[in-house]
DNA sequence: AGCCAGGCTACCG
DNA sequence: CGGTAGCATGGC
């Protein structure tokens, strides 16, 4: 049996504290206090939604033109312009349907109030699939779920985890069961572990 | 000058 | 079910 801890504390010695999930264009690292608030809670959705294939320093660019516009608030996002919205997402890339997406996620939202949501609930949502659902559930709304991406499947391989010919066919549920099946169901761990396994994937690319 | 980035939907066989 | 074109910008 793989011992993921062991992993976990060798990339967080590597890597140090990824302060994920940034507010406001800030990292945080080594604080897992964040949200402190709905309006936070929301920022993190709305950049979890423009991060989708997309580099994190074009979904700065476009948080940081919501912000000036007082966008990054569910009332305000949903009686804005449709036009006005994607002007300030373009540098984020898909402007067109992204706009859409932000629209139905932030009456999602108001709707919400205070409740966690569900996974299926999000899941349900026109742009939301399983990563975005799952990341919005850990970062934004601190619930004991492994995220799933591209640098994680890298990961695993690279690390001679799982191997690739059982890892072809393992789907993002499989592989996000297997961390959680062999990790203590810890939210910050969880936060910091998908955050190094992302700095990781990139640290790869660099060498 | 392509290829890639903290994916998802729609549609195909 | 699994596989893939299309979506769009900025960095390298």
């Amino acid at each position: 049996m793989i011992n993921l801890k062991i992993l976990y504390q060798n990339l967080l010695k590597d890597h140090g504290p990824q302060g994920w999930w940034p507010i406001n264009n800030k990292y945080h690292p080594g604080d897992y206090s964040y949200p402190k608030n709905d309006s936070q809670r929301f920022e993190i959705c709305i950049g979890a939604i423009l991060t989708q294939n997309t580099s994190w320093k074009n979904v700065e660019r476009a948080l940081d033109n919501l912000r000036k516009k007082k966008l990054l608030d569910a009332r305000k996002l949903i009686i804005a312009d449709d036009q006005l919205i994607k002007n300030c997402i373009k540098p984020a890339g898909y402007f067109n349907q992204k706009a859409k997406k932000l629209k139905i996620f932030a009456e999602f939202f108001i709707k919400l109030k205070k409740r966690i949501p569900i996974r299926d609930e999000l899941l349900s949502l026109w742009g939301i699939g399983k990563e975005t659902a799952d990341s919005i559930l850990l970062y934004a709304y601190d619930q004991p779920i492994f995220v799933i991406d591209t640098y994680t499947r890298k990961f695993l391989l690279n690390q001679n985890i799982i191997k690739e010919k059982e890892l072809n066919h393992m789907t993002y549920e499989d592989i996000k069961l297997f961390f959680q099946e062999n990790l203590p169901k810890d939210y910050k761990l969880f936060q910091e572990y998908h955050a190094l396994i992302v700095q990781y994937g990139k640290n790869l690319q660099n060498n």
